[in-house]
RNA sequence: GGUGAUGUAGCUCAGCUGGUUAGAGCACAGGAUUCAUAAUCCUGGGGUCGAGGGUUCAAGUCCCCCCAUCACCA
């Protein structure tokens, strides 16, 4: 995969990243790919290449159609209301999108149809009656994911129609026992529906021969293999209305399903910036573009991206992909992102915690190396790594002689010619640039750190601070320190495409032109006079770490059923019915005092019970209790009660908590009485 | 269940087509240094390379079989 990367060509290139679905935040997992993709347009950039990056909203389907329902608006409200945040969310991250589109949007419409029409009449289009679950009550087709049962293997109650978050098993929905619609919760019907079909499964040649024409990683590949091995079968591309999405044209009440559209969705804003921009939109588009065309996604969409997508242009007469880029999940301290944990980061809670977008750029880069391995974000080894590389070692070699150069020399720097390390940081750069190229960050950084650590090794041999307290070996200072600055400059280039925002406060400092690749055989000239040395990036405190875990873990409200999402790393697995012992923890129970309790007058079942839980002033609280007890006789009793359930204001006064009673069709309600020895204020846990 | 991948020092990871005493960074210990919003430099401890078989003169590196973790199964 490194065929290109002698070739100084200036070559045309056209990038993707995966389209998020506008239904829910950007999380850091998402983020992985947005910074494995901005990196590497920004380092095709550097190289003098055009270099177009394209992304937009994927925003049908019946979710988006469903959420909005909820929330009591239009789907185009909420899709231009993600769209904001998603937005604001990449650009606080430097992912710097040329066109960041929606796939609702007439440019889509357009292709989706045209390109619908083209398989058509090259008979790639079946129409087949199907039988699928409708909901009676909500008079609607329901996606597998929107039912749910009984797992038929193991038994588990309330599984998803696709497959058993228990025992994993997959299936088809009309397997599941006593199915219901989680819409409507409703029992759902059998009823027959005709469906377009992608004829996938006449496509086989072709697609087995474009999987070994080196447009995969191995490991994509294989995978691949194995979808071959069991046999294509065609794809179901139609949705019955209601469904928000296009409609798919000559078929009334038909649409395209999400998958279809939401690829065309990168041709669709690349055509929108094609229009804005002036360009040939068929240049890059066409059967026989020479441009080339990536495509950065999780191994999650590798089926929807090597099989689907590539078989869509073929025979719609479009170019294919040059390559797709699959890269693997992101776990948070080894683990999936969890709520309870407070490791389901949104990109924007990090940016409210950590502030600085470029460490977590940097780790990231740091992790990712071309393979669709996981990566880890390990938060103790984040905070280690971003300090000690950053400022410990790259920031530092600026810092420590930068101000000789202002101090002494009028901030004018030396000549630098014929110096060993120099050499050695140059002779470097083929291999960086090969490295960046493969996407292996990792390989990279590793080099670049290296580098890093030979330029603090020649300032510790060179100790300007000892030279410059001779004043006869002004010129040795004046070399030293315009040696290191040189050295700090050439690491700021390769840095670059990982760090822009500090790169651009650097250029500001070294007072030079933003940098290019070009640029590394062109080092500051003697005489070249730079600004006083302010600080550049401060260490991370792990404090803002923690409290943004923290946060993450406090934010969780119960909030209603989260919708089925596309991203497979949402943690449906939530939901299985047990909470975490951090959930049980948020209830704050304590034994307390019954000091007093008396009617309240006008009210049928309750008491106004004053407890003590050792604090100065006790609470008041309402209890529906009046049935059973007589007020004299819990005076004095110990309890259990909730101390932090929020103040509810009711209609004979304030209500400061919560007694625990039990009761059902048998009797109640029996308050709780703790073993003698307990004292009022203890928690119960 | 099937398939793909991963498992190397406390942590995060390198180890190309098998070849001398298995490496780096961070962390840790000792020393040096003090220009800078305490960083850096030198030295050191620490690994039966997931377990077990096998091939080979030689295996972290190839083969088999287990175990664990992750993912995919339209």
């Amino acid at each position: 995969m490194s065929g290109n990367t002698s070739s100084n060509a200036p070559r045309k290139i056209l990038v993707t990243s995966a389209l998020p679905y506008a239904n829910g935040s950007i999380h850091l997992g998402h983020m992985v790919e947005y910074v494995q993709s901005d990196v590497w347009v920004r380092f095709q950039k550097m190289q003098g290449h055009t270099v177009h990056y394209v992304c937009a909203d994927d925003t049908h389907g019946t979710p988006i159609m469903l959420r909005a329902e909820k929330e009591g608006i239009t789907p185009e409200e909420l899709i231009n209301r993600v769209h904001a945040e998603h937005y604001a969310d990449f650009s606080d991250f430097l992912v710097t999108f040329d066109n960041y589109y929606s796939t609702n949007s007439e440019e889509n419409r357009e292709l989706s149809s045209r390109i619908y029409r083209e398989l058509k009449s090259n008979g790639k289009i079946a129409i087949r009656t199907i039988e699928q679950y409708f909901d009676p009550v909500k008079q609607m087709f329901l996606p597998d994911r929107f039912i749910k049962g009984e797992c038929p293997k193991c038994h588990a109650k309330d599984q998803y129609g696709d497959s058993c978050e228990s025992c994993g098993t997959t299936y088809s929905p009309t397997e599941l026992i006593e199915p219901y619609s989680a819409v409507s919760g409703a029992p759902p019907v059998r009823k027959e529906t005709e469906h377009y079909f992608f004829k996938l499964s006449e496509c086989e040649n072709f697609l087995r021969e474009w999987t070994r024409s080196g447009t995969l990683q191995p490991e994509a590949a294989n995978k691949m293999g194995e979808w071959f091995a069991s046999g294509l079968s065609d794809w179901d591309i139609s949705r019955d209305a209601p469904y928000f999405g296009f409609e798919i044209p000559d078929a009334p009440g038909k649409y395209f399903y999400v998958w279809l559209d939401a690829p065309i969705g990168y041709m669709a804003s690349f055509k929108n910036l094609a229009t804005r921009e002036g360009l040939d939109f068929g240049e890059y588009w066409k059967a026989d573009s020479q441009a080339e065309l990536y495509h950065f996604i999780g191994k999650d969409i590798l089926y929807f991206h090597a099989l689907f997508w590539p078989a869509t242009l073929k025979f719609s007469g479009y170019r294919q992909p040059t390559q797709i880029f699959a890269h693997g999940f992101l776990t948070v301290n080894g683990e999936k992102m969890s709520k309870s944990r407070g490791t389901f980061i949104t990109a924007r809670s990090y940016l409210d915690h950590v502030k600085n977008p470029e460490y977590l750029r940097y780790y990231y880069a740091a992790k990712l190396n071309g393979t669709m391995e996981d990566i880890d974000l390990n938060l103790e080894d984040f905070v280690a790594r971003v300090n000690s590389d950053l400022v410990g070692k790259y920031i530092n070699i600026a810092s420590r002689t930068a101000g000789f150069i202002a101090k002494r020399f009028d901030g004018k720097l030396a000549a630098v010619e014929n110096n060993a390390v120099i050499a050695e940081l140059r002779s470097a750069a083929d291999s960086i640039r090969d490295s960046f190229h493969n996407r292996d960050t990792a390989r990279a950084l590793r080099d670049i750190m290296a580098l890093a650590d030979k330029a603090n090794a020649y300032v510790a041999e060179n100790a300007p601070w000892e030279i410059a307290k001779q004043p006869e070996k002004s010129a040795a200072l004046h070399e030293v320190c315009s040696v290191s600055l040189e050295a700090f400059r050439l690491l700021t280039l390769y840095l670059k495409p990982i760090l822009p925002q500090l790169a651009q406060s650097i250029e500001t400092f070294l007072n030079i032109s933003p940098l290019t690749w070009g640029d590394i055989d062109r080092p500051l000239p003697a005489g070249h006079e730079i600004q006083a040395y302010q600080h550049l990036i401060t260490r991370i405190d792990p404090k803002l770490v923690e409290a943004m875990v923290e946060a993450n873990k406090e934010s969780m409200q119960p909030q209603a059923a989260s919708q089925p999402q596309k991203q497979s790393q949402d943690a449906i697995a939530e939901e299985t019915g047990y909470i975490s012992i951090d959930d049980f923890a948020k209830v704050d129970l304590r034994i307390a005092r019954i000091a007093n309790a008396e009617h309240v007058e006008g009210a049928e079942k309750l008491l106004r019970l004053t407890l003590d839980i050792g604090e100065e002033k006790p609470r008041q609280v309402f209890a529906g209790i009046k049935s059973a007890y007589d007020p004299e006789s819990l005076k004095g009793r110990l309890t259990v009660m909730v101390v932090n359930l929020a103040p509810r204001k009711m209609k004979f006064g304030l209500s400061e908590g919560m007694v625990l009673a039990a009761s059902d069709e048998r009797g109640g309600p029996f308050i709780l009485s703790p073993d003698s020895g307990a004292q009022p204020g203890m928690q119960v846990k």
